[in-house]
DNA sequence: AATTATTGTCATTGT
DNA sequence: CCACAATGACAATAA
C-alpha cells in the first residue's frame, strides 16, 4: 500500500477529500492504478498534454461518482496485473456535462463555469440532505471547483507534479501511450466493466454519525476516509513542501473550527502523529513555527468570521448559506476566505462582481490589470499565483490572461522584473489588510517600525534592478556580495544611494543621510578616479600652486610673485603656462638649481636616491629640500592612495548597506507572503471544515448544530465529530500541554 | 562673500 | 633606528 506521504505529493487528496465528501471511501491504489492522468492536469485542464478525449474520459469516470454508493465501485476503473484496463462504467452521469471547466480546458478561468453551480449545490443539498449526506452524493459543480481549488492550490505551493507523475507511476510510459489513445481507453472502461475493487467501496454513514467511525491506522489503511482527507490537505499545507505541521500548529486547523467562544486550540498532537513521514522536517518545522507564531493573532479573527457563517447556514441548507452570506458578511475576511477555497468556482462568480465594487477589491483590480505583464511572471514566485489566482475574483484572472497569456507557471517568470512584483505583493498585502483587521494592524505595525524600509524599499530594489540590470549585471540577487567593477559601481552607487536614501528607514536614514554629503562627494570622485589616479602624478602638477607649502627657510624670492605672475601667464601663455604646471617643491627644486627632475627624488628606490645624491655636491639647504620634496612627494601620493580606499571602502560599504537593505525587505515581502499564505489556508481549512460540518447528519436526516458539535481530529489523525464540551475540554488541556512544552 | 570639493602637507602612528 | 606607508587634521585653492 502507498504511503499516505505519496498521497500528498501526488495530490490525490483533494481528489480523494472529494471523493470522501460524497461518501465515498476511494482505494487509492485503485486509483494509481487506473491509468487516470493526473488529476490536477485533467481538471485543471492546465495540460495540453491531454485530449479531449482523456477530459472526456475522466469526465466519464467522475461521473461515475454520480452513481449511489453502491454502484460507486462500478465506475473505478483499476488495472489487472497484465496493466490491461478494466472496469465498469456506469450509465453516466450529466452533472459534469455543464461543467465547461473540464471540458474547455480554461482551467481556472471560471468564464466558462459560471452557471449551474450555485443551484447544483442547493439541489443537491435538498436532494441528499434527507439521507445521510456523506453516504452518497453527485459530484457537483462545488465538488469539481473544490477540486479545481484544491489542486490550483497544490500547484501554488509548488508541489510537485513531477513528482506525481514519476515517482509513483512506473509504468507511465504504458500510461502516457494509453493516455495518447484515450477514447478507446474510455472506451475500455465502459465495456470492460467487470472488475471491481471491493475493497474501495466502504461506504460507511448509515447514520450520519458514521462519520467519526473509522479510525483504523493510517498507514495501512486502504481506504481514504474524509477525516484523513482533511489531515491529508492540511499535512500539504506547508506550502507543498511536504512538511509536517509543528505540533504547536495545529491551532490553526483548531482555529478553524466554527464556534462562538474560541475552540481554543484542539490538540496539536493530534495532527502531528499523521505526518510521521513527512520528509524534510528541518527548516520547514522553524518557518512553520515562526509563521505560526506570528499569526496566532489572527486565528481569532478567523474564527470569529468562522463561526458567525457557519451559524448563519440553519441547517440543510447550510452550505448554500454559507456560499451566499460569506461575501455578504460585514467582515472582509470571508470574501478573502471563499476566495481562498472558492476562488475560481462559477458560483463565486458573480458574488466576486459584486465584490469587486467593494473599495479594496476595486483597487486590487486596477493593480492587476495596471500591470498585465507580470501575471505570469507572477506564478513562478511564491504564492503569488496564490493570490492572483484565488484571491483575485476569476474576472480580474481573465482579464489579466487576456492580456497575458494563460495563467501557466511561466518559466520566464523569474526573469521578471522583481520590482513589480514587490509592487503587486505590496498592493496584495495593503488590499489584505483590508481583510483583517488584526492582520492590518500587525502588517502597519511592522511598516511603521521598520517597513518605512519594506515599503519603499519595495520600490527601491525596483529602481535598483532595472538600473542595474541596464547598466549592469546583477539586478534581483540581492545579496550578491557587492562585485567591486569600479567602472559600475559610481554610477550604480549614485543611482542606489540617491533612492534609497529617501527609502531607508528612519533609524536607517540617520546614519545613511549623515554620509549623504560626503557620498556625492565620492561619486564625484569616483568617477574621477579612474583617471585621476592614472594621470595624477603627471598632472597634479596642473592647476594647483599651493604656497603654504613652503618651508620657511626655502622660501623663494619667486614664490610670492607666483600667483600674479600666473595670473600675467593666462595672459602670456606660452613659458609662464608651464611654470604654472609646475608644483612649488619643483618651483623650489628649480630655484634651489637642484640638478634632478622631482620624480627621481621622489620615486627613486632609497639606494639609488642615495646614489643621485652622492653624485652631486649639494649645499644642506638643497639637500634638505630634497629630502622635504621626497617625503612631500611620497606623502602626496600615499594621501591620493589614501583617500582612494577611503572613497573605496565606503562605497563598499554603501553597497553592502544596500543589500543588507534589499536583503531586509526582500525577507519582509517573503514573510507578508507567508503570512497571506497562511491566512489563506486557514481560510481554506475553514471552509472545508464547514463543508465538511455541514453536510455531516444526524439519525434524523438533521444538520449537527455547530453550537453543539465540533470536529475533531483524533490522536491517530482521524476526525470525530464531538460535542462541543468535549471540545473544548480537550482544547483547554492541550492548551496547558504547549504551555507545559514552551516551559 | 561664503561654501564646498579637492588637493597638498604635516604630524603621527604603525610596519 | 630608518624608511616608508597610512591616516587624521589642517590649510590652500579652485569652483
Amino acid at each position: 500500500m502507498l504511503s499516505l506521504k505519496k498521497y500528498f505529493t501526488e495530490g490525490l487528496i483533494q481528489f480523494t477529500i472529494l471523493l470522501s465528501l460524497i461518501g465515498v471511501r476511494v482505494d487509492v491504489d485503485t486509483y494509481l492504478n487506473s491509468q487516470l492522468p493526473p488529476l490536477r492536469e485533467i481538471i485543471l485542464g492546465q495540460s495540453s498534454a491531454y485530449t479531449q478525449t482523456q477530459f472526456h474520459n475522466l469526465r466519464n469516470t467522475l461521473d461515475g461518482f454520480q452513481v449511489p454508493s453502491t454502484e460507486v465501485s462500478a465506475w473505478l476503473v483499476h488495472r489487472d496485473p497484465e496493466g490491461s484496463v478494466s472496469g465498469t462504467q456506469p450509465s453516466a452521469g450529466i452533472a459534469l456535462e455543464n461543467g465547461g471547466g473540464l471540458q474547455d480546458g480554461n482551467g481556472p478561468d471560471g468564464a466558462v463555469r459560471e452557471n449551474g453551480a450555485e443551484q447544483g449545490f442547493g439541489e443537491e443539498l435538498e436532494d441528499l440532505g434527507a439521507v445521510a449526506a456523506p453516504v452518497n452524493g453527485d459530484l457537483t459543480k462545488e465538488d469539481i471547483d473544490l477540486i479545481d481549488i484544491l489542486w490550483r492550490q497544490d500547484i501554488d505551493l509548488g508541489a510537485g507534479r513531477e513528482i506525481f507523475d514519476y515517482s509513483h507511476r512506473q509504468k507511465e510510459s504504458e500510461v502516457d501511450k494509453e493516455l495518447s489513445d484515450g477514447r478507446e481507453r474510455g472506451d475500455g472502461w465502459r465495456s470492460a466493466g467487470g472488475q471491481v475493487t471491493n475493497r474501495n467501496l466502504l461506504v460507511d454513514g448509515e447514520t450520519g454519525e458514521s462519520f467519526p467511525a473509522q479510525v483504523p491506522g493510517v498507514e495501512d489503511q486502504t481506504a481514504l476516509s474524509l477525516e484523513e482527507c482533511l489531515r491529508l490537505l492540511e499535512a500539504t499545507f506547508p506550502f507543498g513542501e511536504n512538511s509536517e505541521f509543528p505540533a504547536a500548529d495545529v491551532s490553526t486547523l483548531s482555529e478553524a473550527v466554527p464556534s462562538e467562544s474560541r475552540p481554543a486550540g484542539i490538540q496539536s498532537s493530534l495532527l502531528s502523529p499523521l505526518l510521521p513521514e513527512a520528509e524534510s522536517p528541518f527548516d520547514l518545522e522553524q518557518q512553520w513555527q515562526d509563521l505560526m507564531s506570528i499569526m496566532e493573532m489572527q486565528a481569532m479573527e478567523v474564527n470569529s468570521t468562522t463561526a458567525e457563517t457557519l451559524y448563519n447556514g440553519t441547517s440543510g441548507d447550510l452550505l448554500t448559506s454559507n456560499y451566499n452570506l460569506a461575501p455578504n458578511t460585514p467582515i472582509n475576511q470571508n470574501v478573502s476566505l471563499h476566495q481562498a477555497s472558492l476562488g475560481s468556482c462559477s458560483q463565486d462568480f458573480s458574488l466576486f462582481s459584486s465584490e469587486i465594487e467593494s473599495p479594496s477589491m476595486g483597487g486590487s483590480s486596477a493593480l492587476l490589470q495596471l500591470t498585465p505583464d507580470n501575471s505570469t511572471g507572477l506564478n513562478t514566485t511564491f504564492s503569488s499565483t496564490n493570490f492572483s489566482g484565488i484571491f483575485f475574483p476569476p474576472q480580474l484572472n481573465s482579464t489579466v490572461n487576456e492580456t497575458a497569456g494563460p495563467e501557466l507557471p511561466d518559466p520566464l517568470g523569474g526573469l521578471l522584473d522583481e520590482a513589480m512584483l514587490d509592487e503587486i505583493s505590496l498592493m496584495d498585502l495593503a488590499i489584505e489588510e483590508g481583510f483583517n483587521p488584526v492582520q492590518a494592524s500587525q502588517l502597519e505595525e511592522e511598516f511603521d517600525s521598520d517597513s518605512g524600509l519594506s515599503l519603499d524599499s519595495g520600490h527601491s530594489p525596483a529602481s535598483l534592478s532595472s538600473s542595474e540590470a541596464s547598466s549592469s549585471s546583477s539586478s534581483s540577487s540581492s545579496s550578491s556580495s557587492s562585485s567591486s567593477s569600479s567602472s559600475s559601481f559610481s554610477e550604480e552607487g549614485a543611482v542606489g544611494y540617491s533612492s534609497d536614501s529617501e527609502n531607508v528607514d528612519f533609524e536607517e536614514a540617520e546614519g545613511a543621510v549623515g554620509y549623504q554629503p560626503e557620498y556625492s562627494k565620492f561619486c564625484r570622485m569616483s568617477y574621477q578616479d579612474p583617471s585621476q589616479l592614472h594621470y595624477l602624478p603627471y598632472l597634479e602638477h596642473v592647476g594647483h600652486n599651493h604656497t603654504y607649502n613652503m618651508a620657511p627657510g626655502t622660501l623663494d624670492p619667486e614664490e610670492p610673485k607666483l600667483p600674479s605672475v600666473g595670473k600675467k601667464s593666462s595672459k602670456e601663455k606660452p613659458s609662464e603656462f608651464l611654470d604654472k604646471q609646475m608644483s612649488r617643491d619643483e618651483h623650489r627644486a628649480r630655484a634651489m638649481k637642484i640638478p634632478f627632475t622631482n620624480d627621481k627624488i621622489i620615486n627613486l628606490p632609497v639606494e639609488e636616491f642615495n646614489e643621485l645624491l652622492s653624485k652631486y655636491q649639494l649645499s644642506e639647504a638643497q639637500l634638505s629640500l630634497i629630502r622635504d620634496i621626497r617625503r612631500r612627494g611620497k606623502n602626496k601620493m600615499a594621501a591620493q592612495n589614501c583617500r582612494k580606499r577611503k572613497l573605496d571602502t565606503i562605497l563598499n560599504l554603501e553597497r553592502d548597506v544596500e543589500d543588507l537593505q534589499r536583503d531586509k525587505s526582500k525577507l519582509l515581502r517573503e514573510k507578508v507572503e507567508f503570512l497571506k499564505s497562511i491566512r489563506q489556508m486557514k481560510q481554506k481549512v475553514q471552509n472545508l471544515y464547514q463543508e465538511v460540518f455541514g453536510r455531516l447528519r444526524d439519525e434524523n436526516g438533521q444538520p449537527y448544530s455547530p453550537n453543539q458539535y465540533a470536529l475533531q481530529y483524533a490522536s491517530d489523525g482521524s476526525v470525530i465529530l464531538i460535542p462541543r464540551t468535549l471540545a473544548d475540554q480537550q482544547a483547554r488541556r492541550q492548551e496547558r500541554k504547549q504551555k507545559d512544552r514552551r516551559k
